[in-house]
DNA sequence: GCTATAAGAAACGTTGAGTTTCTTATAGTC
DNA sequence: GACTATAAGAAACTCAACGTTTCTTATAGC
């Protein structure tokens, strides 16, 4: 009676089941205690269904960090302050790696499985660098900063400090310290 | 008549054969294809022996950096102009961390094992922490520096960026961006 | 209603981790 | 110089997870 054998799932359907499971894994015991067998079964399917996806762990949580993670951190804010503006983006950068947490971090690098929220590769297009590019160009336009000082490595200075403190600490990003970065290193690099 | 089983190795040198084996198996192998019974085979032991003395790869790896890579990184530079000292220090750390391979440097990090050339926990004494001090303590000396502005944060700075950007580019860093930082960055925010 | 496609299910081989047990060389001690 | 405690050598073993393979079966799209 109850064994229906009915309602198999396809496709996308699947395919988000999965991603859910992992982001629920994944939340749930973390990183390293992630398995492809465990994600598998919490999604109610088996390993070959994943694997017929993702290659291997690192892509599937990629995937699902790519899902559940990246929509949120695309504005740019527009307080009509440097400052402000800063600061609101390193803590919008502080709470999305927060979710994501240290150790997935860790293990994404350690399988060279990066995303663009975790790293910040020199050269290579990154949308919190854009964001931040949009801000220095506000504030260019009110005259606070010096065009000259901004190169690549200085815009991008604060979210590679934040990225790797929390690398380092495993810990979240108090905001007294994101302060500390915005007011003593980038404004004074900045400022005109 | 070759089968000697004669010469028995014990105590430290035996471990340091198997520090060698460890330190080779990581140059040739990298850190994720090493494995403890590699090293236990090219240490002509076996595991048992190994695990004897670590408890796990992160552990032997770590033991291995610090016999073979921490000792050169010890002695303060002193050419009595803070840019050239910071440079030497930079391009120091640079070729340890060439030597430790980024790929080990974020195997380590995913293990939670880390040793203080790869990272600098905040507030924790760091061997090229006090380095950096010493050094800005001869520049404000020569009265070449705001003491004012010498936070900690600012201190480490440029041992921090280093450490990022090898992380995450996996390539050794090209003295011109350690100009870059140092000209740039560091010494317009220590600057009297 | 037929058929190609992909899900479900289960078993498999492999690798490396870490442990256990037993034998045997040897350093230190009497 | 013989005795003994210690740790090395050797081999087998359990375990977890990876990634693959094979076969059956539901079902979407025609």
């Amino acid at each position: 009676m109850e064994g229906q054998k009915k309602n198999r799932r396809r496709g996308e359907v699947l395919e988000a089941a999965i991603l859910q499971a992992a982001w629920d894994e994944l939340r749930e015991v973390g990183y390293n205690r992630l398995t492809m067998e465990g994600v598998a079964a919490r999604a109610k399917t088996n390993k070959a269904v994943v694997y017929r996806r993702w290659a291997n762990k690192a892509q599937l949580v990629s995937a699902a960090l790519r899902k559940y993670i990246m929509r949120p951190v695309t504005e740019v804010p527009d307080t009509g302050s440097l400052r402000e503006d800063v600061r609101m983006l390193l803590r919008g950068l502080s709470s999305v790696l927060q979710t994501i947490g240290a150790e997935t971090m860790r293990g994404l690098m350690g399988e060279h499985s990066l995303n663009d929220m975790v790293t910040h590769i020199p050269g290579k297009k990154n949308r919190l660098t854009i964001t931040m590019t949009a801000i220095l160009r506000h504030a260019e336009q009110r005259g606070e900063i010096n065009p000259g000082k901004m190169t690549p490595r200085v815009i991008s200075l604060p979210l590679d400090l934040m990225r790797y403190e929390i690398l380092t600490t495993l810990e979240p990003m108090a905001d007294h310290v994101i302060d500390e970065i915005v007011d003593t290193i980038f404004i004074p690099l900045v400022r005109r």
